[in-house]
DNA sequence: CTGAAAGCGCTAACAT
DNA sequence: ATGTTAGCGCTTTCAG
């Protein structure tokens, strides 16, 4: 394995022109099957690795693609980037990492960054306000698609998965077992997902002749202090709820944190619902009932459709909704009265 | 905002030659100061974005490193990338990742498109097998820094943490809240830091004079079902331990599940101490009491000696260590008998 | 079917 | 101080 191995090097020892090198590479037309062997015979012999950035440069494909995600560490962007990996890895792609931390204003710029020659496409993880430059990729008809979109653009390629029937099928589920009084953590008001799931926890009281009390909803923004102030404020209040729906898994967590600070047992003296299902979500104790987003599932399928909008950069906008799923483990009892 | 504006676009907008567009860009010599800022201006008013690909190829620095890591979606990757991320946020660099998912073979075809033109340098996270590849990347003198270093080569830049001591430590604690018999739950023995850690916890027997007992001692490989085994097995001992040590947090979330199926309590019936300190340790309840070893910190010290050898690829090599600290929580227990 | 040549956007000598 | 030129490694015309 020599050091930097370029295709010229390959042509010399396979007797060929470098064009030549390139078509076998390339497979982009017929080359005498005697010299193509030849040329392959010679990169496996030299250790040939393509250069990406020259190919790329040269109006190829880099083989790359871009990825932007708001923040890492938790279970929720790891498992879609294991998706998104998985497809990417099995495609010959790379992938390239950015992490806005949730701030708005780098979006913007790393996406410039990006679409600068060095990917081919771009993956948007929970985009805070893609408004901006969603429409100038569009413009530059530049491929990508957005996972979990949080605004209501009709334009946009995207993955979601089904957050409103999940938020209905969770609280029809503990309607089921006897619970009356439901409080809810939401996420925050400005994200798509966390309207449609507050929604559907309104269609299913509804569904099952169950006034909608405003004292019951509060926020938790998706994040575990917030919802832990959440639960507390819940657990306060003087008619307690026998069950409480958080709208993630984080914050969730948040919820149990309050729950023990009161000295209450779960599910004993009351039940908890979260909503994703990362991985922690079966580690803690008892394991945490929630409805399940197939987060690896969105991730495999946003780069799948990510790759068929770098082969047909035309092609009509799609938007795949993933199917949620209650997922039954411990924190939810029935009501016994 | 146009469409790929090019240093050529600048240097007519600016009526220079587009040399002296570059180097303004680099600061690479001195230019007029008049002409600078008219450079500068039509930069902005372009909305020039640098094409990093044909920097990268023309011989310049690419800004971006690589990153190989094992997995993703658990803490600890999750933890060490937001230190890295961080650091080469702020150095204007960006960062290319790899998961290799434990698959040996894939590690050093990874290294190797890595490094062919696309990055700068690169950071390798737990490599499984390195010597195949490591010995190539210091041939070509190639910038590199491995983070958790599981071998024993001593040429690598390494970043890790002080596995032994923060095992010592570990186990001191258990032993002066008076347990006797602690069991062990230790990883891979072909990593070099589960056998740090378990010298640590042989060291602190020792050092108390407690003699170390073979059958205290099963392998958990850091991963959650073997350790949910390792921790069946110590409970169901003739005499069982009254604390567990799991070398990982992931490991001591398998010890927990153990000790619940068993019907026990903690830290009434058994004392559980983790390793690591990822995020998840403090969201399980009791939270886990845990040797914290600062996940962020060393990817942030990583990626800033990784830099200081992308600047200096002739440094000698650094070794760093970061200290482990005991974190308490609510897991462990005094003895009282 | 294949070689020669142009050029992707940029940096770094080399001139001036 | 600044313009000119030669590549970096590759893809893609364009001739033959």
């Amino acid at each position: 394995m020599s050091i930097n191995v370029t295709i010229k090097d390959v042509a010399r020892a396979a007797g060929v022109s470098y064009s030549t090198v390139s078509r076998v590479i390339n497979n982009t037309a017929n080359v005498d099957e005697n010299k193509r062997q030849r040329v392959i015979d010679a990169m496996k012999q030299l250790g040939y690795v393509a250069n990406l950035q020259a190919r790329s440069l040269a109006g190829g494909r880099s083989q790359v693609v871009g990825m932007l995600v708001p923040d890492l560490g938790n279970g929720y962007t790891g498992t879609i980037l294991q998706g998104v990996n998985a497809e990417a890895t099995a495609n010959e792609y790379e992938m390239m990492l950015y992490t806005t931390h949730h701030r708005k204003v780098k979006e913007p710029l790393y996406v410039q960054t990006l679409t600068r020659g060095m990917t081919d496409g771009l993956l948007l993880l929970l985009p805070v306000d893609p408004g901006a430059y969603l429409e100038s990729l569009r413009g530059k008809n530049f491929p990508y698609v957005v996972i979990d979109h949080q605004g209501f653009d009709t334009f946009s390629p995207t993955v979601v998965s089904t957050n409103r029937q999940g938020a209905y099928d969770g609280t029809t589920y503990l309607i089921e077992l006897g619970h009356r009084r439901i409080g809810f953590v939401s996420g925050s008001n400005h994200t798509s997902s966390a309207i449609e799931r507050l929604r559907g926890y309104r269609d299913a009281l509804e569904a099952h002749g169950l006034s909608y009390d405003e004292q019951l909803v509060v926020p938790g923004n998706f994040d575990q202090p917030d919802s832990y102030r959440a639960g507390l404020r819940l657990l306060d209040l003087p008619e307690r709820p026998t069950a409480i729906f958080a709208t993630s898994d984080i914050s969730a967590f948040g919820v149990i944190d309050a729950v023990h600070e009161r000295g209450l047992r779960i599910p004993d003296d009351i039940s908890i619902l979260g909503f994703d299902d990362i991985p922690q979500a079966e580690w803690i104790n008892p394991a945490l009932t929630t409805v399940r987003q197939p987060l690896y599932e969105m991730g495999r399928r946003a780069m799948k459709m990510l790759l068929d909008y770098i082969e047909e950069p035309d092609a009509p906008t799609q938007r795949l909704v993933l199917s949620t799923e209650l997922v039954i483990r411990a924190t939810c009892r029935r009501i016994t009265d």
